[in-house]
DNA sequence: AGGCCGATTGTTAGCGTTCACAGCGCGGTT
DNA sequence: AACCGCGCTGTGAACGCTAACAATCGGCCT
């Protein structure tokens, strides 16, 4: 009577079996507790590769308390910042072992956030990334259902979560005193949507720039992200001879900006100064070559992660400790140069 | 002795006893069972809401059989295409009521795609879509684990796993054949990394078009996706009198020819006519606004998960069938002109 | 009147792990 | 000689849910 090859998985208690142990000790072997004879600690390992068992993360989460999958809640995950930021969170993830979930909210408002976050806490993740960098980041975190760990990323110093952010108003400082220092009187700025952290940060600071500057604060051009946006906002400033110096919020905004400039036959950088932020892929081959900020999305993505694990494995009231902000950098390219005369 | 109100989340024995019936019942209201008293319902439902009651998928995935959850395996997802692929798959599930859980693969190969379906079992995900349109995925079906339900993007007709993609070859044809039409008596290509299927298809479409339309072969230049490949392939080509008309591969190796050209002072359209692929944002937005290829990702999404959820209420041995590809349209815009004289 | 059926509900087993709590053998104490 | 402690292992009970089956109650058929 032998028993036909079972077709089915194999599970914890054929290991078990095959290695003449109880159910028990092959759990202790796969979590690495320390009391177990190495010699056992061998014959379960080989029955483990023998009938290619693989552990039930299913199972897993219900007896135990943790599972090993995190949730991450983005917004638009087809722009390059969450994008990559996303990658980000997921290499590291892999890296510490973990899976990783996504919820992409369809727009950005409270209720997304919420039912997101309760999608999520129904998969029972061990703990989520808030990829969603709105003004009213804050209503993000009182939706939070039964106090899952959370991290946030790009939603300011709100306070109540751990945050992980670029530093946007030293990017933002860095493009304007660029543009100041390359002797342009001032700088105009093509903003992001008003509903992004990062968009009023970056506006923010290019305002309070020029301020301690001592230079005059044109009006903002409104935008959205989209180069179309850049594009219209391009068009309002080629008619205008008083502008020599403009900072986008975003790349591909100055992409749009280029374009209209390119298309009014204002030249860049002869007559006029461009500058982006992100430092995506295309921005070295704009016509010209755009200068940028370049933000590490990477590093963004690590470092929440790191935060959220210490936050797994911590006391439920710990402090809210803010890790120091990942540094932009300034690229210059072809797009900016000196002021005329 | 009054119980103090548990910090812990209710389940489903809470909601039975606040309803007064057994947990099956609860159970049986939720998943939607015919035989239930609407009296009865209604009452579980109310319990249901008093208590901010949430089924907890992972005892369901545990007790039943399916875990409303879903992998995707992707690869480089700040790419535009699978970006947008995994959007689309993303919100598809979701609104069918799965979550979804992502693995990146770190490069194309097959080990990679084994390591990440066995890191998607091992959560038992109830099925997978592969988006990873490298020419081997047919080694990806081998690496499939324990035949769990799979779908797989842009792998061509490899035959033994149902797919889904746009048909490149259409979209090629119409590129070239949108060029010809203008008079160019050729037309070059900038191809895209040669273990891409997406490239490949491009490539032989092109090449097939032109032969059939009697026009001359010019030799394919390489290329990797990147604009940086698209610059430097542009500026090799901008030397070359002959060249009158270029097909790139996608739309950043388009922008990266075009930056070239502006730099070579080759005019577009007036010189040379460019047209790229996948309409990106940003394409419509360059200099000149890029002639391209417009591919539904979002359609592709939609579909591969109607695939795959066909697959998993279907029996295990249901015949592979591969959906109508999805058609991808030209989009005219001012890269393409007339041929000179 | 006895019996069978369908609608509704309850009961009992798992699903595959981990956790808490024993056991068992053995060397060293008291 | 009885006892404690420690290293190692096993046993039983959760975890929260669904599946399969049993039970109950009318009504209807013969």
């Amino acid at each position: 009577m032998d028993h036909p090859s079972p077709p089915r998985p194999a599970v914890m208690i054929d290991v078990a079996r095959l290695a003449g142990v109880s159910h028990q000790t092959v759990s202790r072997v796969l979590n690495g507790h320390p009391s177990v004879r190495s010699e056992t600690r061998e014959r379960v390992l080989t029955a483990v590769r023998q009938l290619n068992y693989r552990p039930n993360a299913l199972a897993r989460g219900l007896a135990g308390r943790r599972s090993r999958v995190l949730g991450v809640v983005s917004f638009d995950t087809i722009l390059y910042g969450p994008a990559a930021t996303l990658l980000g969170v997921e290499r590291a993830a892999r890296a510490a072992g973990y899976g990783v979930s996504i919820v992409t909210l369809e727009q950005l408002d409270h209720d997304g956030v919420g039912d997101a976050l309760n999608a999520l806490a129904e998969q029972s993740v061990a703990g989520v990334v808030i990829i969603a960098p709105f003004t009213n980041a804050a209503a993000a975190l009182r939706a939070l259902p039964t106090g899952i760990p959370a991290v946030v990323v790009e939603a300011g110093t709100s306070g109540a979560l751990p945050a992980i952010s670029v530093d946007q108003v030293a990017g933002a400082r860095l493009a304007v005193r660029h543009l100041l220092d390359l002797g342009h009187e001032t700088v105009w700025h093509v903003r992001g949507p008003q509903n992004w952290l990062e968009a009023r940060d970056r506006e923010d600071a290019w305002r309070s720039t020029l301020e301690s500057a001592g230079a005059p604060v044109p009006p903002v051009i409104d935008g959205d992200w989209s180069a179309r946006s850049g594009y219209e906002a391009g068009l309002r400033l080629a008619g205008d001879p008083r502008v020599t110096a403009v900072f986008c919020a975003n790349d591909q905004q100055a992409l749009g900006v280029l374009r209209a400039f390119h298309e009014r036959g204002v030249r860049v950088p002869d007559d006029v100064s461009v500058v982006g932020f992100d430092d995506i892929p295309e921005a070295e081959f704009m016509s010209p070559p755009l200068t940028t900020i370049r933000q590490d999305f990477d590093e963004v993505g690590r470092r929440c992660l790191a935060m959220l694990l210490n936050l797994l494995d911590a006391p439920p009231a710990t402090v809210v400790e803010t890790y120091p902000r990942v540094e932009p950098a300034l690229v210059a390219r072809a797009s900016t140069g000196a002021a005329k005369g």
